[in-house]
Parts: structure tokens; C-alpha cells; sequence
DNA sequence: ATTTATCGTTTACGGATGTAAACATTTACC
DNA sequence: GGTAAATGTTTACATCCGTAAACGATAAAT
């Protein structure tokens, strides 16, 4: 079961600070992507059904937390890109970047300073 | 308007050699999906309708050849990756899969190769 | 000419998604 | 204690997606 990319933005505010009550979440997504208090609440029960967060109740409402980490998630989605169009390897997706001049100049310097590390070992 | 997942198989099959009659894509993918020819025709009409693919008339049947190309389409999924995940740069993509211990020697020493040509220019 | 095989076009249908309203329940206030 | 505010739960509804069957038109075969 995957995590749809509304779901993913209530994950996201979840990720930065949990836990979090309903009403925060919209808080903190709601101005951004225009939603109302029902849509955040159909994503929250959505994301309990696939076990996405854990629900803790707090008096009358519930706090939120994250039960798929940030790191699983990011995985999972870089991975099925990887597989799907580059044959499940990075190189050639930093390449297509660089046939575009899409690399910034911090990523080419972060690029270098990781093959060093990558060295010493 | 965005290409599925289902779409882009077929996709695909145009890619690696145009043009193709709908019963030549149903060669290519349907063993490998497992789709009726009910399948791909749908699949070619919703194409058509986003303007991914164009069709030219052969005699009594249409033979179908990309419109997109396969570079627009991976740049924009890339691309849509990288905002939603790492800030829009590649970089930490890179450094999410070293850290993870997935790159392959073969990605490492490319990655080299890459880097050091990017010195001359 | 009539039947049949071959294509394309239209319609279908269940499940996921985006978006939310309606309803129910609990608690706080008058 | 009754009513209003706050929360969660259920239901809704249009669109997209995966998958395909039904229907229609046209060309080929007899």
C-alpha cells in the first residue's frame, strides 16, 4: 500500500515535528495546499488504515506520530525511480542530470567531496 | 497531464522502436504484464488524448509513434523526485544511497568518471 | 453479396485519490 | 441540565487508473 502525495504532505509535516493533533497539521499544511479541516482528517484515517502514523488520544483529540520513517519512505520512492528508468543505478541518473547542466555547483562539489569519503574505506 | 505507470510500459515499447501497430505493442508488453489487447487499446487512446503519442494511419490499422520523448519524460520524473525529496538537487540523492551502502562499485567509478570530466570545461 | 476476421472506438467497473460535507460524540459553558 | 464548540467517524463524489468487454466499421475471404 502506497503513500499518495496529499498523504505525503500531512507525512511531511509529521516528519518535521511530532507529535502533532489534527488540527496542527493544518496548521502547518493546510494555508500551503488549501485544504479544509475534513480533508485533513480523511488523510489522517487514511494513513492509520496503512499504517503510515500511530494515533495516541490526548484528551478529547489524538496526536499523531510517524510510524514510516522519512528514511523508509525516501527509499522506497528513490529506489522505484531508480529501477523504473535508470536500471536501478544511481550513476546514470546523476549523468542524465549532467547532459542537462542541471548539476549545480554545490552538488558537483558535494559530489567530489563524497567520492573522497567513500576512499577511505 | 501526467503519464501512469501502465502508460509508460507502453511508452516504453515506443521508445525502443517506432512505429509500432497497436498488436506490435501488445507483443512487446503483453506477455510481460499480462494484458488483453483491450488493454493496450486503451491505454494507446488515453496517450493519444494526452498528446504522448502521435497515430498515422496504415492501411486498416495505425501505427503509433512517441510524441514525448523518453528524455522529457525521465527528466520530469526526475526532476518531480528530487523537488519533493531533496530539495531539488542531486547531491543528496547520492549521499542517500551512499550512506545506505547502495552504490555499486560500477556507479562509484562512474561517478568518478563523470566528475573528472566535468574538470575540462 | 454475405460472412468473417481485424481494427479502432465507446463503455464499464472496481479501487485509489483529492477534497470535503454530514453526522456523532464528547466536553465546556451558561 | 441543555446547548454550543471541538473532535473524530462515516459517507460522498468526481476523476484517474488498471483492466477489459462490447460495439461498430471495414476489409478479406468464400
Amino acid at each position: 500500500m502506497s503513500i499518495s502525495d496529499a498523504e505525503a504532505a500531512v507525512m511531511e509535516a509529521l516528519w518535521r515535528r511530532a507529535p502533532l493533533s489534527a488540527q496542527e497539521i493544518l496548521g502547518e499544511v493546510g494555508s500551503e495546499r488549501g485544504w479544509q479541516e475534513g480533508t485533513v482528517k480523511s488523510l489522517l484515517n487514511r494513513l492509520l488504515r496503512k499504517r503510515a502514523v500511530k494515533a495516541v488520544r490526548d484528551g478529547r483529540r489524538y496526536l499523531y506520530r510517524p510510524r514510516l520513517s522519512r528514511e523508509q519512505y525516501v527509499f522506497g520512492e528513490s529506489k522505484s525511480l531508480l529501477d523504473r528508468l535508470f536500471g536501478g543505478r544511481v550513476a546514470p541518473l546523476v549523468a542524465h542530470f549532467s547532459e542537462r547542466r542541471k548539476l549545480s555547483k554545490k552538488d558537483i562539489a558535494q559530489l567530489r567531496e563524497l567520492l573522497e569519503e567513500l576512499d577511505d574505506e
